[in-house]
DNA sequence: CGGTATCATGTTATCGGTAACAAATTGGTC
DNA sequence: GACCAATTTGTTACCGATAACATGATACCG
């Protein structure tokens, strides 16, 4: 239809160098202010849309930040991924987005592809990483994040929390309303390294609290859902009935698991105790509510933002790694009340 | 360590000309077995990575698909998204994702921001629009697409059905169970434009079908939550004993509701019918289950994508603008039995 | 064995900005 | 008006891949 307008034909027609042009575009270099409304209108006139593909090749500077979700469709990725767009609102920087499906191999294939995009940052959820995604990392030259973990073995910055620390707070809240013997539901699987690190964590702490020993109820390939804590609830109902709790990996399958219960009339706190994780909407408005643990998803998005923003403007000193970790807060819902 | 290595390099080390390099990486292009195997085992020995912004512009041609999507933490919207991917998957295209939180000047921003990294194409989620991305999207030479709605003034292709008349099998199967008294439950404000057409929609089937004015509950600004739909109907819930059904503009609002009723001593569907829309995971496995409406999501995103596909790749004829209605299906939870 | 079709590789120019540097203009001071 | 500093504008050379074209190597045919 139309053969695109450059900065060159602007330039052309507002009498000016195409460097001009340039800088008249950019908001924050020197041009004088007659000229830079010469060359906006100019621009707008002609119908010119900037070209960030040749600025991005030119400069060596994207402008993306790429960023590792295992799932899009987990309330609290979605705020982590919300407050970090919040946070690069006011900057040229945008979120390149990959998913992983809780799958290292994935994430190493995404990798490779959002690299190849040149991002200046590259932000990943969780520190378990397949060798070759290790390798391929250690060789670029931008900055690395993990985040919702506390990785032994950092590749770079790290904001987030120990999962399996994490469920201390769960165990102990569950011990102290006596509860002796407990259940874990969710993955069983090498899959959600996360949900792996809470079912240690859980496991360690009911050691730690001179309670019983876990009975695991295997949730199958991650994500957890509530089918999931459904099902397994459901075909273990015997098992379940031994137990003074169900410690769940997330809130939905904390979910799944109370309406397993109920269908089998058993209730919530009073039969057995529920327990989630993540403090998901269904968690609060549920009946009973369920006990969850609030971990700020929100605010690591936000850290982990405002930290790359700052590295890649400079006002943050790049090469000694940042380790901010995040505090989990235990919010006491109905489904476990002594 | 960096020192970025560029094909030229591999080129050298290789001892074959960068042109050969080029056409050694890409699957499709004709090279000697011996040459490419020889190309490929430099480059990774190498560590070398292909640089997709020299690629798009050089070749004017992105690998990006803009899409926008209004909320990333939403069942429906992450399996048209999921399905996206993986219908992509085995092209060089990319998503290029941009959250518009249900509001069209957020859209028209994020357009903006999308369009300047030159898509291949453009992937919008409804067909109501600001006027200036109107004529934004019309200027600009790639095929667009609007999804989950079917637009009365499309910019280009169309995959979705009618919010509007979606609501005629519902309110349908009310009206055959009994029920004549209907309450809303969802957004009255002008946001959500989908929500809006339901709404609007539930009105129309229930003069059609004889029953009386619907009432409405209004859940405030997009998106309607279960906390939304929780509060709602708790505060009114006098004017709600009056009804026979609650229509909810979606799945976690109508699981908000129930657990609002549920509260105040009411039990769906013996004393009130509910029903809910997208056929999200809670409707399933929330007891009782909630009556719902399957949209397809995936399939949704699985056509448009292939669709998609097929125009770039000159498989499809570019210039009639597809018009494709996609299904609703009724899905009949206790939640709302005779 | 010459000729032509096919395949494999090389050469050159270029996409549209902007970094780096150079030059011109402006403004203020003595 | 001469001088210097600050501001504004211009010039040139790229960034790294690949389109378009040219050439070299190989195969196949009568």
């Amino acid at each position: 239809m139309n053969a695109r307008v450059t900065m060159r034909d602007v330039a052309k027609i507002a009498g000016v160098s195409p460097m001009t042009v340039s800088r008249a575009l950019k908001s924050d270099s020197s041009v004088n202010e007659k000229t830079r409304k010469l060359v906006r209108d100019t621009a707008s006139q002609l119908g010119y849309v900037y070209d960030s593909t040749a600025q991005a090749f030119r400069s060596q500077r994207s402008g993306f930040i790429a960023l590792t979700l295992p799932s899009i469709n987990n309330a609290n990725f979605a705020a982590t991924h919300k407050a970090m767009t919040s946070a690069l609102e006011d900057t040229d920087l945008q979120l390149l987005l990959g998913i992983t499906n809780y799958d290292v191999h994935q994430e190493e294939r995404m990798i490779k592809q959002l690299l190849a995009r040149r991002p200046d940052a590259v932000i990943l959820t969780g520190g378990t990483h397949t060798d070759d995604t290790r390798k391929l990392l250690e060789t670029v030259s931008v900055p690395i994040f993990e985040m919702w973990d506390v990785p032994s073995a950092p590749l770079g910055h790290v904001v987030g929390f120990s999962n399996h620390d994490a469920m201390e707070h769960i165990v102990a809240h569950l011990a102290e309303i006596g509860c002796r013997r407990l259940g874990f539901v969710g993955a069983n699987a090498d899959s959600d390294f996360r949900g792996h690190d809470r079912r240690l964590g859980t496991i360690a702490a009911a050691q730690k609290f001179g309670l019983d020993p876990v009975v695991v109820f295997d949730t199958g390939p991650a994500p957890a859902t509530m089918t999931n804590g459904f099902e397994v609830v459901g075909q273990q109902i015997e098992g379940v009935k031994q137990l003074d709790a169900l410690v769940c990996v997330s809130d939905p399958v904390a979910f799944g698991a109370m309406m397993a219960l109920r269908a089998h009339g058993l209730d919530a706190p009073d039969d057995i105790a529920v327990t989630g994780f993540g403090n998901f909407e269904v968690a609060r408005i549920c009946q009973p509510s369920i006990t969850t643990l609030d971990v700020g998803a929100a605010h690591i998005g936000a850290t982990v933002a405002n930290l790359a923003r700052q590295i890649l403007f400079d006002e943050h000193d790049a090469q000694t790694p940042v380790l901010e970790k995040t505090q989990a807060n235990l919010l006491v819902g109905r489904s476990s009340r002594a």
